[in-house]
DNA sequence: GACATATGTCCACATGGCGGACGTTTAGAT
DNA sequence: ATCTAAACGTCCGCCATGTGGACATATGTC
């Protein structure tokens, strides 16, 4: 079954050399995706299976892949995260962020995030809650910039034609209250571009909600955001969504000013 | 300058295939550990210029590495987090470790931390503090099996083969109170094993200490420690540490039962 | 401004990887 | 139990692909 559409992921250009190298990161970044047996993966990438098969020998064996002796199912293995986890460790603007991040942090009933964009995906690269930790709103979920108010404000301060080229894909729908159509999507960017904040609630969980501001840089560069996930009821509570507003914007700001960005 | 002990990491066993795809990832796994420029990196796994330039400028393109524009230096890229941090997402352990860790985390004054061993090097997958943070105890820092109590517990527990080709290979010194000795390492491993955890004082850093005990798994395979990071001067308080090792035990026991562990 | 060091690019050669084809194991149906 | 199909594992001859020495350009240091 070969898709037509090949809407995996971030792909390469065609004309990239080093193959057997590319093929292999391919591979990587579809199991963290879709983690799955031999076939699927050689279907869903659309790779001879002599040649997949080696590729994930070869993963597996280093530990970048493992491999479910059960199912014979792969996923991403330790090596992988040993590697990617120390992009966290020296990110300097997540440094600067921390401390106003902790102090948010200790508001009730939130999970306070750190969010970058990578490739057609938002990726939290800190996150942290004082009471009940909320499903799904720790490191390494990742969803697509159409969904969540962090997704929208990363996506709604890319280029224009960025987000032309994300909408013409067709976003998927995560619940039934997840925003697809392409000219309400436009509409909400706009919205939040103007506001400076996204407000999304249960268009990734139905339990859950958020919101989410942007951080720039020195140069005005959107480089992350700061998103608080709260619980549906208590996010749908007027007053407590205005003080949260106040509570992000403060956080947002201040992060966004160490960086060296003036108003 | 070709240094005779290539002691760099995990190095695979010389005759894998896929030559290409190996050097891409041990030049990856490198740049986790020392960035560095381009001949950096060349000198440091003794490359020809040409064959790691081409793989360097892949990976970046890729965006599995990013270089700084100014210094030309290569760090993790954030494709490599997003890569990476799904294995925590889906990490069975840990899933079931939360609640515990969760709990543990209200202890003042501690920043508690879910391990696992990958390759010579001992991984943060998980790591939550109430009160103030403490430098170099969030996720994706690393450090090498003979350091930190949680690295003694995984090597203590490891396979006899295993620690003796570790010690053999030289441990390095961290801080001037690093155990290095051969001798006095396997007296302490002993002591770990027979103790059920481990306390370390200032051989990470100076100013902090850490006690850490084992996770098992239904086959009674160590699969994972926790670990108590604190400050030296709280540590060193008699009364504190009794009962950060009554909560550690506690944990880590319960940690070990909720996966079918019986003692 | 000259020298040294680091980065970028090229290209002829042959080696390492490709993938079709064929065994082997596992799973599931009858 | 027996049969069948699907998934997994391996082999090998051909040739495209990547290799790395050498040369060219950029950066920076005295």
């Amino acid at each position: 079954m070969t898709k037509p559409k090949s809407s995996e992921g971030t792909s390469f250009g065609a004309s990239t050399p080093l193959k057997g190298v590319n093929r292999a990161l391919q591979v990587l970044e579809y199991v963290a995706v879709h983690k799955g047996r031999a076939i699927d993966i050689s279907e869903g990438l659309d790779l001879p299976w002599a040649t997949l098969h080696r590729t994930l020998q070869q993963l597996e064996q280093g530990g970048f892949l493992q491999k479910n002796p059960d199912t014979n199912q792969y996923s991403v293995g330790s090596r992988m995260w040993f590697i990617g986890s120390t992009y966290v460790a020296d990110h300097a603007a997540l440094e600067i962020a921390r401390p106003y991040l902790e102090r948010a942090a200790k508001t009730k009933g939130i999970t306070v995030q750190f969010v970058e964009q990578s490739g057609n995906q938002s990726t939290v690269l800190f996150s942290l809650h004082s009471g009940e930790p909320i499903t799904k709103a720790a490191t390494g979920y990742h969803f697509p910039l159409h969904v969540g108010s962090k997704g929208q404000v990363l996506l709604a301060n890319s280029s224009d034609d960025f987000i032309e080229s994300y909408i013409a894909e067709g976003p998927s729908k995560l619940t039934k209250n997840t925003l697809t159509d392409p000219e309400e999507l436009h509409q909400k960017l706009a919205q939040v571009r103007e506001d400076g904040y996204a407000v999304t609630i249960a268009d990734v969980q139905l339990f859950s909600g958020s919101v989410a501001a942007p951080i720039f840089d020195a140069k005005g560069n959107t480089v992350a955001c700061v998103s608080f996930v709260a619980r549906k009821s208590f996010l749908q509570k007027e007053e407590n969504q205005e003080a949260l507003l106040e509570t992000l914007l403060d956080t947002s700001q201040s992060i966004s000013m160490s960086l060296g960005w003036r108003p």
